[in-house]
DNA sequence: TCCGTAGTTCAGAAATTCGGAACTGTTGAT
DNA sequence: ATCAACAGTTCCGAATTTCTGAACTACGGA
């Protein structure tokens, strides 16, 4: 398995974010990995709404927000920890992640972890 | 030619305006839209950088963000007005149209209109 | 009516995304 | 040490999407 590529702060760019959030899934985990303060993994996140997401999806998934910028990964044992970057991103975007969030969460659907 | 849709404000949804903005070329017309207060259109545009976008291009690109509730626009003679929705789209999702535009302004590459 | 300009639509090539199956790496049990 | 189970990744073919040149439509002026 290639070592895990996070972006440094100053190389994220706003369209690798726009895109990886742009992605109503992506956004969902995202959004749940905010609020779970813990380092959310694959498996714990279940299902998101109706459907299954299939693992290897969301693996990509994970890669995608990865190499955006948008979360930390990190292998502890057997499972990997997720984290958001949001403190770092805050200062580098003012106001957009929170933006993001708060559009989504407009809407009636929520993540939900089982 | 069909008429142009437009979606209703309480119809946008933050992943077709993610979707849309995660397109560098796409953000650049947007925010040349933004600044220039006259209805922009196609031809007026000019150049984005380096490459000159194909027309075909452009008139997909003005279409993703009319069809995303970004733009309004209307055809006016021969050619087509373009202008945000600015306002509107600050009421259904505070802070963040703006908050796109500040993280793309703070790369060096501005539109440019010739 | 005929021409030029502004932009749209079409269609095929190229690129991207999706997801099942096989694989890797780690832990714990025997 | 070997094995099994588990978490997640990689591979690769199918399906979808994007891109853009060429043909087309719409309007205005001469």
């Amino acid at each position: 398995m290639r070592p895990l590529f996070h972006p440094a702060l100053e190389d994220i760019r706003p369209e690798a974010i726009l895109y990886a959030l742009s992605d109503p899934e992506r956004a969902a985990i995202f959004a749940w990995l905010s609020g779970a303060g813990c380092g959310g993994t694959c498996s714990a996140l279940g299902q998101l709404g109706e459907r299954v997401i299939p693992k290897s999806s969301l693996s990509n998934h994970f890669k995608v927000l990865r190499e955006s910028g948008l979360i930390l990964s990190e292998r502890q044992g057997v499972e990997m920890r997720n984290q958001t970057r949001c403190a770092e991103l805050d200062e580098r975007f003012p106001g957009l992640i929170k933006a993001i969030l708060t559009a989504y969460g407009q809407l009636p659907e929520q993540p939900k972890a089982d």
